[in-house]
DNA sequence: AGCCTTTGACCAGCG
DNA sequence: TCGCTGGTCAAAGGC
């Protein structure tokens, strides 16, 4: 958990302001995307590399890679007009846990991918029988470059966590979507990816696959396949790159 | 004491 | 079959 803070210029929220600040747009935006079942986004990571590159570039938010079939020019527009106007081009986010999604991770591995160029960082959630994962992928620079989520939390957010990176205490109502994931009104959705990519250069592409994913393919996990809200049949990995296949079989 | 990260080793899939 | 790559395990140590 290592958050390195760059207030520059007229910053007058705290840290922790400034990172709820940009936790609560993400969290909107996210939200706008959609009933995204297992879609939590990582917000505090995702907006750390997102308010990362606003200092290289203030708010280089161009391309959007679109998979699903859901409108997430919405989160494109949301996050560049509210940070930008919010006026994110002097702040910097560097946060080591990407994990600040209002769940609690376990980091169980991590790997030197791509010719080593770029460390992944594999994570789980800590909830007992909670299948979720997720692989973080880092630039050379230590930002964020692609978030990866596997799997559909099948326990609702913790209520309070211990903030190590923070202080602030999370709770469900900061994050909503935790609620949508438990009630989401995808019947044909079981199983969904999501993956925030951001290149160097910006935001390249944001999107998410809606998988159907079997009870969570993951051999390992003798977790719930009661929560057979995404029993189904395996793969079904479009829209999320090769890279990623093997997530999913 | 419990939970977390780190990190090397191991395993499996693919070309 | 072999090497490469990605994902996971598990021991050790830290907080």
């Amino acid at each position: 958990m290592l958050i390195h803070l760059f207030l520059q210029g007229n910053f007058e929220m705290s840290h922790q302001q400034a990172l709820a600040q940009v936790t609560a747009q993400a969290v909107h935006s996210q939200y706008t995307v959609g009933s995204q079942a297992d879609y939590s986004l990582p917000f505090s990571s995702a907006t750390s590399a997102l308010t990362s590159q606003f200092i290289k570039s203030s708010a280089n938010v161009t391309s959007m890679k679109e998979t699903a079939t859901l409108p997430l020019h919405t989160v494109n527009d949301n996050l560049k007009s509210n940070e930008v106007s919010q006026g994110f081009q002097t702040l910097a986010l560097t946060v080591d846990k990407p994990a600040d999604d209002g769940y609690n991770w376990r980091k169980y591995g991590q790997k030197a991918v791509k010719g080593g160029e770029y460390p992944r960082s594999y994570y789980k959630c800590t909830q007992a029988s909670c299948p979720v994962k997720k692989k973080v992928e880092h630039s050379a620079y230590g930002q964020i470059t692609q978030i990866i989520y596997r799997g559909q939390h099948n326990h609702q957010r913790p209520p309070k966590r211990r903030s190590k990176d923070g202080g602030n205490l999370l709770n469900e109502d900061d994050f909503p979507e935790n609620r949508d994931a438990l009630t989401r009104s995808e019947p044909g959705s079981q199983d969904h990816s999501g993956k925030v990519e951001v290149s160097n250069d910006g935001i390249t592409g944001l999107s998410m696959s809606k998988r159907r994913d079997g009870g969570d393919q993951s051999s390992g996990s003798s977790d719930r396949e009661e929560d057979n809200d995404e029993a189904g049949d395996d793969n079904g990995d479009a829209g999320i790159v090769n890279a990623n296949k093997r997530w999913f079989m």
